[in-house]
DNA sequence: ATCGAATTTAAACATTTGTTTAAAATAAGT
DNA sequence: ACTTATTTTAAACAAATGTTTAAATTCGAT
């Protein structure tokens, strides 16, 4: 009944990478059939329909996406160690996997007919107490008073965006890849210590 | 010869907002078409074919997001200065049009035969002279020493990104559009404050 | 070995899609 | 008015696309 490697998830391999490069409505399914080397009514056996498939690898990078974050959360540090550890694993997660950002968000875009629903994440990250100890430290003074959201908009535009705009920045600034790497590690150093004093003003013994 | 308003700029407005909303593969030429309530072929009449109008409409968006920076970029003013208004500027450009920044990255990156080239753009950012304004407001210690691209980065991650990840967040923290707002305005007064004071740390008298 | 269920395939289906062709309608020049 | 070029349309084409059907193959259990 089983597979060393079962063919579900070959096909599951094989979605996720074509539908990261290409977007849900720029590659087809005989593409992903082709490259996981089977038939393509084999994927409407596996999964109904090319979106069914879709909604499955976007809920997953998803779930992946929490999972980092929940992970760095539920550990024993203080907020500010979390803040560094949390942009740093970020960085290190997408250097390796650079078109995720942005298939994200282009996915949740493309979500035609079904909302997809996120509610579950959110759970997900209460259990960690990362929004009691946000607030215990904001009260103790060793925060800055911002709203949860926020923090995570400052967090994530400065992890994700300079990733997904590489060809942009490149285009512009008619450099390669390897300075744009170089700017990217710069960036890394600086978001932290930026962040880091925006966020705990008082105790920016920097680095 | 020229109508009030000519059909090739008709299809190019309706083009640009079909395209912005649902992306080059996520359309199909006859929806362009209807939507200017014309006939498909006459699209290719006008411009050769769907992908040669995407690209019309991709350098375009380019171009008015780097005019932007242009016209801040001439003005008499200080990097400070110019800092504040490039952030009030675009933050305010962006809540009038939220699918800006997801279509230029999408659009760059399904560029599939030839990369667009972007050349011409640096030089419209040269002679601004926002450079040598950048390297002598640094070599006075006015500005903390970040490379240009840098500074790039930082200001278009924290404008651009909390726009384009509106449905991440409203799906991730279940909000609704009003409350997305709020803190798209906080965050708006937030990066203000940060980028200042990390770009420009001795003149921090904050707002 | 045989039966039956699960897996895989080849082929076909009905639409859709980008593009082209040839003719019709409109406007301009004389 | 007549001729010519420009603009617009209807129709057609060939290729691609998501999905389904029915048959073939594999495989475990009896």
């Amino acid at each position: 009944m089983k597979k060393d490697v079962s063919t579900e998830q070959k096909i599951k391999d094989a979605a996720r990478k074509v539908f990261m490069s290409k977007g849900f409505s720029g590659c087809t399914t005989r593409e992903i059939a082709k490259s996981v080397g089977i038939n393509v009514a084999l994927l409407n056996y596996y999964f109904r329909s090319k979106g069914k498939l879709f909604e499955l690898i976007l809920e997953a990078a998803l779930s992946d996406l929490i999972d980092g974050m929940v992970e760095v959360f539920h550990q024993d540090l203080s907020m500010e160690e979390k803040t560094r550890l949390i942009i740093d694993k970020e960085f290190e997660f997408l250097k390796k996997h650079p078109e995720f950002p942005l298939f994200i968000h282009t996915g949740l875009n493309q979500e035609s007919d079904t909302e997809m629903d996120l509610s579950s994440f959110l759970g997900r990250l209460h259990i960690t107490g990362i929004f009691e100890q946000c607030e215990k430290a904001q009260a103790e003074g060793k925060m800055r008073k911002v709203n949860m959201i926020n923090v995570t908009m400052l967090f994530m535009s400065n992890c994700h965006f300079p990733i997904m705009s590489k060809k942009l920045i490149c285009g512009i600034y008619q450099i390669d890849d390897k300075e744009h790497n170089a700017r990217l590690n710069e960036h890394h150093e600086i978001v932290k210590e930026m962040l880091i004093n925006y966020l705990f003003p008082n105790t920016n013994t920097h680095a």
